[in-house]
DNA sequence: AGCAGCGATTGACACAGGTCAATGCGCGGG
DNA sequence: CCCGCGCATTGACCTGTGTCAATCGCTGCT
């Protein structure tokens, strides 16, 4: 455990003219509120670190508090009774999870939480920002608009799911984690491990490694390690 | 067409105490308001009628105005570039649709929505409705609560369509759509034509014929028609 | 340096579910 | 009454993807 993370473990309350508070108060979920609005509701935000492959909560829990990542990544994921793994969503620095259970009755997380990476979250109970959100419309549609765009997120990728076969799926996330493009050309950086990246798009790593190969025999990739250089964007599209 | 029709047709605004009006008066999203706020809003609803086929707006077109169904049922899908269509929801009588994308900047439909029995809707206009929750937190909680809950459903479908495989679905799908149960057994009414329930569950028609002719075979259940005994939920479950 | 352990790759094989095609069946229209 | 059409069923076959198992290569620890 690493010198930052013992502090927060020992001050696990936000305290005011911290980096972590203005990067959480840059958060659009928080920037429009009033200064001292969210002075009263940072004394309610707990600090909070996890190692690598700890829990943060399970899936059916009761959710009384939504979360905001400081550092570290989270893997959000709903794991069948007989075991099997499907991860959702990775959250990373500078984002909030979570968030849109808080105005639900039935308040459980319809997913598990594990961080994939040592990291830092700040815990924010849904009463207290539900309060605050009582005479602030403005607030209330921030996270409407938020909680829509994750609607919207989750049909697409339904839509993924149903009528794009593994190939697809693997071309559009390869599209949208595109670093740097020069026509028909780009290049991708991995930012997760393969086997996160497979259950994302719902596959096995064995069936990530065959289409990798598969598009590298066919020349339309070269992989590197956790750079891929994609020699034909017009020839990876089709399966977009 | 029948004469209800045309005569909606003919008088294409909501008209103050009738039957329809305080249908949609009832609903969640609109009884929280005070009379006169609705009154208001009721000015700028349209009632449009659909034959069956007909298609109401495509996935990507603008979408200005969310709906109410009146009577019939609305289909909503995704539909690949190759053509396979994939329903993602049925919304039947006193339900409304797309109010998820009330609040979004991209404002499009991000799925296409087709009349599947001739249909009596309630157009809403986005702005109208946004304008008037501009100072009634209470209402946006609502809406919130509303968004949340689809929300969490579509996270429930992501899990039936990774986690599950297609008995699964589709016993899922019955325990769902149960009328009547006493002890083990229970009846089941299929309130929709068998290849919309199996795109709704993600399955070529056929597989569902398989599959409802397996679980007969193995005496878990009857089919009569649209009718559906469940012998065993016992044995039914498991595959929930 | 050597070993343990995890992630990634590859091969052989299995199987769920899709595709294609033929047949049956019920219902509405001429 | 019969014809046609859309829905459902059934069979034969195919294929994408999962499963199981072996191997390889890192990385970090002792």
């Amino acid at each position: 455990m690493n010198r930052l993370t013992r502090e927060v473990l020992d001050f696990p309350c936000m305290e005011k003219d911290t980096p972590q508070y203005d990067n959480i108060r840059g958060h659009y979920l928080f920037s429009g509120l009033e200064e001292e609005v969210f002075d009263g509701l940072a004394k309610d935000i707990a600090v909070e670190s996890f190692e690598k492959g700890e829990i943060l909560f399970h899936r059916g829990d009761v959710a009384s508090d939504f979360y905001y990542v400081e550092t570290g990544q989270i893997e959000l994921s709903l794991i069948s009774p007989d075991g099997q793994k499907k991860i959702v969503e990775v959250i990373a620095h500078g984002r909030t999870f979570a968030e849109a259970i808080v105005f639900m009755r039935e308040s459980k997380f319809p997913v598990t939480a594990e961080a994939i990476s040592n990291s830092v979250v700040f815990r924010i109970p849904n009463a207290a920002y539900r309060n605050l959100l009582q005479d602030n419309t403005n607030a209330c549609m921030r996270l409407l608009n938020d909680v829509c765009r994750h609607l919207h997120q989750r049909v697409q990728e339904i839509e993924r799911l149903t009528v794009q076969n593994a190939r697809s799926r693997l071309a559009s996330y390869l599209i949208d984690h595109i670093v740097e493009t020069n026509d028909d050309e780009a290049t991708v950086r991995l930012d997760l491990p393969k086997h996160i990246i497979a259950s994302r798009l719902s596959v096995t790593p064995e069936t990530l490694s065959r289409l990798l190969r598969a598009m590298t025999d066919d020349g339309i990739l070269t992989v590197d390690d956790r750079l891929i250089f994609v020699h034909s964007l017009a020839r990876l599209r089709p399966y977009d």
